[in-house]
DNA sequence: ATTTTTCCGTAACTTTATCACAGAAATAAA
DNA sequence: TTTATTTCTGTGATAAAGTTACGGAAAAAT
């Protein structure tokens, strides 16, 4: 399977276009924990996700980080093209959470396309707004959504990215995912097994009881 | 002056384009305080504001507002269009912030020229990608700036879009708009004047040092 | 002049964040 | 295999910010 399959709207560009996106795009193969874009330093380009997962993260002058954005098989992201997005000065980062495949299309081919084609210019524009609709969303869960409802969220939300009720991922990765600190998540995790909704053990939380814990979102 | 002189990239639509937009563009003289968009209700359209003063502002169950953004004088605002703006079932809302003259076009309008005018759409995404850009640095100063530097921050936005040192404010105002509680607010101002960065009498913050409130931040 | 509304002040309490440290489990090195 | 090192977790003390619950003063309305 090519790039041609994983892009989106590929059959309303013209076969020029095509082309000239496959005479650039950069397929790699990187490995879990691989930064693949650091704050505005230098512009990557598009992502485009064959297979495995990124997260797209902010990161505080204390080293705390927060996940802003996740990306998936066929997603394309935009956050990586500081020229894409302009009026971006701020750390934003991209890592690769899984093994994953991908392509790079630089940025300034993507910026020409957008220049002469209407379908893909609406359609990076429908992309950025849902990235703000994204970040409507967590801020709104960050301002007015207590610690526990949000953590219950997040396991969640990790139970079915993973299809598995036991996830194995530290407090650690878990306060970097939600902005918070590793004690905090320690805490209410603990809080969480003592009422039966979890099982803890080094480097793994076990869903005991999920519908308690959506009941508690 | 017209709309014309208003609307960014005017010159670049074609004189049809413009007819149309002129044709159907709606000019409203709002009072301070009216709300003009709550929610993903009713897609108003886009607002081009010829005079005066909005705020975009997000509203909590519970009735908690954080402004995201506010518009002034020859600002175009997006985030009213919900047709526009794909993907936002969230609490979005305008309000006049002052007396102002607005200009409002309607968002099928400006569906069907997004679809065929390359500067126009990407325009658009330059300006939904700003957007994207000011909630990020939102979410980084509520993440992980302490609450004085914020106030103080705050404050010196006001006074510098006000200009003068004077501010007739609330504290419940400014609660609002930095989505946090009055009595926080009042606390954080009594400090402030106990160590003379500002004097308070009821209704109006009287910011006594400039200096030394943004050497806080 | 009196009532009502708006705005502000404060104390007690809860939640979340920060700091400091320690011990257990896993991994690497000897 | 034993020892050392790193990673991960647990917990108490403290601080910051949000919540609850008032009451009182200033302004506006009657």
């Amino acid at each position: 399977m090519s790039l041609a399959n994983y892009f989106p709207i590929w059959d309303k560009l013209t076969s020029s276009q095509q082309e000239r996106i496959l005479s650039v795009a950069d397929y790699k193969e990187v490995k879990k924990g691989t930064v693949l874009h650091d704050g505005g330093e230098n512009c990557l380009g598009l992502l485009l996700v064959r297979n495995g997962q990124l997260r797209a993260y902010m990161l505080s002058d204390e080293g705390r980080e927060v996940t802003i954005s996740r990306f998936f098989e066929m997603d394309i992201c935009l956050l990586s093209a500081s020229c894409v997005m302009p009026n971006m000065q701020f750390n934003i980062m991209i890592e690769a959470e899984k093994d994953s495949q991908i392509w790079v299309i630089p940025a300034c081919l993507y910026k020409n396309l957008m220049d002469e084609s209407i379908p893909l210019s609406n359609y990076s524009h429908d992309l950025i707004s849902f990235h703000f609709s994204e970040l409507m969303w967590l801020m709104e869960q960050v301002m007015w959504k207590s610690f526990d409802k949000r953590l219950a969220e997040f396991l969640l939300e990790e139970r079915a990215i993973e299809g598995a009720d036991s996830l194995k991922i530290t407090h650690e990765k878990i306060a970097n995912h939600m902005g918070t600190a590793r004690e905090v998540v320690t805490r209410m995790l603990r809080y969480f097994q003592s009422e039966g909704l979890v099982h803890l053990t080094r480097g793994t939380v076990d869903i005991v009881n999920p519908d308690d814990l959506a009941s508690l979102t």
